[in-house]
RNA sequence: GGAGAGAUGGCAGAGCGGUUGAAUGCACCGGUCUUGAAAACCGGCAUACGUUAAUAGCGUAUCCAGGGUUCGAAUCCCUGUCUCUCCGCCA
């Protein structure tokens, strides 16, 4: 949510930053509303103060055992009077919420201007994408090598969009997930948790996924939703605190399933694990005071890149521009790892510093010793990594001409010293 | 799933439907006292929104949440959520 301070403020600044990122805002509109909320506000906490002068006489007279009808006719007219001016008033908030909901953070005045992911920067890349003397296979066909890879299986079971993997493809996405834990509380000072895969509305909506992206979102019955990323419940564990000062920053680091509907990419990456109904992320999440978040996401996204270095896999950094950011982001650095089978970067990565938006609408601070009033923190977030992506990765670029793939370095103390991924025999 | 109990300020814990944002204690902050500390004493100590140049005043709201009764609700009624105890079931 935006801080509505500046939407009075700033209307015409603020309108132009939202339509760099593609949201067009009514401004005229905004204002009307904004005038008719301020009169009626201010009427009704008028009337509101008249009602409970006279209310607080009447006790007082009748305490004294004096005649309390005067009093009683005073007050007679101003409670419908009321009712309708809280009900006015009430509507204007729904409607002002209507908007405001659906308000996308603004960006930081160093992200580019643009209007898709054609308008992202490359900002840096790391390694050199393999060369291969055989014709590569992609992951799938990889998968296909050793039979531990069956997204048949997982068809009948649950439909398009799913995988199983066996034996030491299962193993290696376990060693991966371990890895990139260990990592991160090991060498980057993140604290380790294990949350709910399902949240409440709340939780959605603080973190930006509600309203607006409900339809990518699975719902239970009973309406709770299914985690797009571990985000949600990472970042909602300091939902109406207030912290002290000296608890900042938090780092927090978690593996979880990720559920995601995809709707609206029919027909987009359907081979493969690249997108899926479901998959695993290693997350972070830090909530820093407000001077350091901007640190904080250079530090976040070396983090990630941390672990492809580890990995020994190619990658690049790209600045998403204002037209393909996040919801929630006011900067966002995307990382993609090199797909041989695809000859191209594919996003791995997304780290975000979403500034003060989600803190409010979570309500999210933190007091200083020095400072009476609580100020709302900033929150970051980033994938370290998505696991099936990267599974994926050092499939395709760990792969020998027989279709066998060689287990990373760092990754073999976790699969039991193995070096090599063959076909059973 | 069944039965019962409960939810009040950072914590503990009062609160006949009437000047209650809420007693009291603890914690915390400032001061007096003291060589220093403790004790004692004095004072302070919520958040949000609105208005405003203002983190000054003033106004409004908030005693789990949402409705209702009433001139007036922490207090009465309804619904929901959560917590605890017991039983059942279960990894």
């Amino acid at each position: 949510m935006l801080d509505p301070q500046l939407l009075r403020d700033n209307l015409p600044g603020v309108a132009k930053k939202l339509a760099d990122r593609g949201y067009q805002l009514d401004v005229q509109a905004w204002q009307s509303l904004e005038d008719r909320r301020k009169a009626l506000q201010i009427e009704t906490e008028s009337l509101q103060s008249q009602r409970t002068q006279i209310s607080k006489s009447i006790g007082q007279a009748k305490a004294k055992g004096e005649d309390m009808q005067p009093l009683l006719d005073q007050v007679a007219g101003l409670g419908d009077q009321l009712d309708q001016s809280k009900a006015a008033l009430q509507d204007i908030f729904a409607e002002m919420e209507q908007v405001t909901l659906y308000l996308p953070n603004l960006a930081q005045e160093d992200v580019p201007v643009g209007q898709d992911e054609a308008d992202n920067v490359e900002i840096r890349t790391w390694g050199t994408p393999p060369t291969f003397d055989f014709a590569v296979k992609d992951h799938v066909d990889l998968g296909a090598v050793s039979g531990f890879m069956d997204a048949e299986a997982a068809a009948t079971l649950s439909g398009s969009r799913f995988t199983v993997l066996s034996r030491d493809l299962a193993r290696l996405q376990r060693a991966l997930t371990q890895f990139m834990l260990d990592t991160h509380i090991n060498e980057h000072g993140y604290d380790e948790f294990y949350v709910p895969y399902l949240v409440n509305d709340q939780a959605m909506l603080g973190s930006g996924q509600l309203p607006k992206f409900a339809d990518d979102a699975f719902i239970t019955e009973d309406g709770r939703f299914l985690i797009p990323t571990a985000e949600v419940p990472l970042t909602n564990l300091v939902a109406n605190h207030i912290l002290d000062s000296d608890a900042l920053p938090i780092k927090m680091t978690a593996h979880t399933p990720c559920f995601r509907r995809e709707a609206g990419s029919y027909g987009k990456d359907t081979k493969g694990m690249i997108r899926q109904h479901q998959f695993d992320k290693v997350e972070m999440v830090q909530i820093v005071h407000p001077e350091e978040s901007n640190q904080a996401l250079e530090d976040m996204t070396n983090h990630a890149e941390n672990i492809l270095k580890a990995l020994k896999l190619p990658y690049r950094v790209i600045i998403l521009c204002t037209g393909d950011m996040g919801f929630s982001a006011a900067k966002t650095y995307d990382i993609e790892v090199w797909v041989p089978a695809q000859n191209t970067y594919r996003e791995i990565s997304s780290c975000s510093n979403c500034e003060d938006f989600q803190a409010r609408r979570m309500q999210a601070r933190f007091r200083t010793p020095e400072q009476k009033k609580p100020q709302l923190v900033h929150t970051l977030n980033g994938s370290g990594l998505a696991v099936g992506r990267t599974l994926l990765a050092v499939m395709e670029n760990y792969q020998n001409q027989n279709g066998s793939i060689r287990v990373p370095e760092v990754l073999q103390p976790y699969m039991g010293g193995e070096q090599v991924i063959n076909r059973a025999e």
